[in-house]
DNA sequence: GACGAAATTGGAATAATTCTAAAGAAGGCT
DNA sequence: AGCCTTCTTTAGAATTATTCCAATTTCGTC
């Protein structure tokens, strides 16, 4: 069984339960991400699944970049007027964007700090989102 | 002596200390972020501004409005590639963008929390910005 | 196998921001 | 005061990520 159809029967499963449907399309998307975890662009999404789909479209690309986000399996993550990058973890963590490199690093976030964090909003404010972006340098960035 | 008066001395304090000229264009991009503090885009600013400098042009509003980032006397905030918008709370603070009216809020943020997030940090990471947004709604938001 | 809905496609359109080159002010120096 | 250099502003063009559009194509269902 392929890397690609381990994954598929999960899109499957969430595209269903959002009444849409599968499509290789869909599923080149999704494991583009998962394969390289490096926080991709729609540009880079769609270089890389060029080469499974060669006729696929960029608007296509951004289409399902946007469904997987609907279905919750992808989160997207803005850093100051950059483009939009794509991130299939799935888990609470923060974003650590490394001045030097450009690149962007999943960072940790413990259950109970995410509690201590929301807890500052005064009362009656709701939040079903949190985006925690740190800006800096990191150890290895030469 | 007027409200922009009052602020004047302090930018072109800031300003100096950079090696930056004082400007009346300058001065009423400051002046229209202290005057109401909602938040605006360039935009926004811009129609403020053209009322008390008609003669303003919107890229000088971006100029003045980078300017006042570079001295650190507004933060811009970003919110999912919406268009950027000024602050100019230097306390530390997190955001909340209210779905419902589109509206950004400042939330205040405790110096021991602040710590604590910085603290999940892996060793020789180095931060030198934060940037937390909440996304929901609001108890008057109707 | 035909029908209707959903998805994909290429290209045009949008919109925030940045760039560019020229004109305008401002401070320093003699 | 006058000149020189540097910083700033300006209008408009350019850029660029993303969205929109209208026309196929695909797919599940009957």
């Amino acid at each position: 069984m392929s890397t690609h159809a381990i994954h598929s029967d999960a899109l499957a499963q969430k595209l269903a339960d959002s009444g849409l449907r599968n499509t290789p399309q869909r599923e080149v998307v999704y494991d583009a991400l998962l394969t390289k975890r490096n926080h991709p662009t729609a540009d880079e999404v769609f270089a890389r699944v060029k080469t499974q789909l060669p006729g696929i479209s960029l608007a296509t690309v951004y289409n399902c970049l946007e469904t997987l986000v609907q279905c919750n399996l992808v989160r997207a993550v803005n850093f100051e007027r950059a483009p939009t990058r794509y991130c299939p973890n799935l888990h609470p963590h923060a974003h650590f964007h490394d001045e030097t490199t450009g690149t962007t690093h999943d960072i940790e976030l413990p259950e109970n700090l995410l509690a201590k964090i929301k807890a500052i909003l005064p009362p009656g404010y709701n939040a079903n989102a949190i985006e925690i972006t740190f800006r800096g340098k990191m150890p290895d960035s030469r």
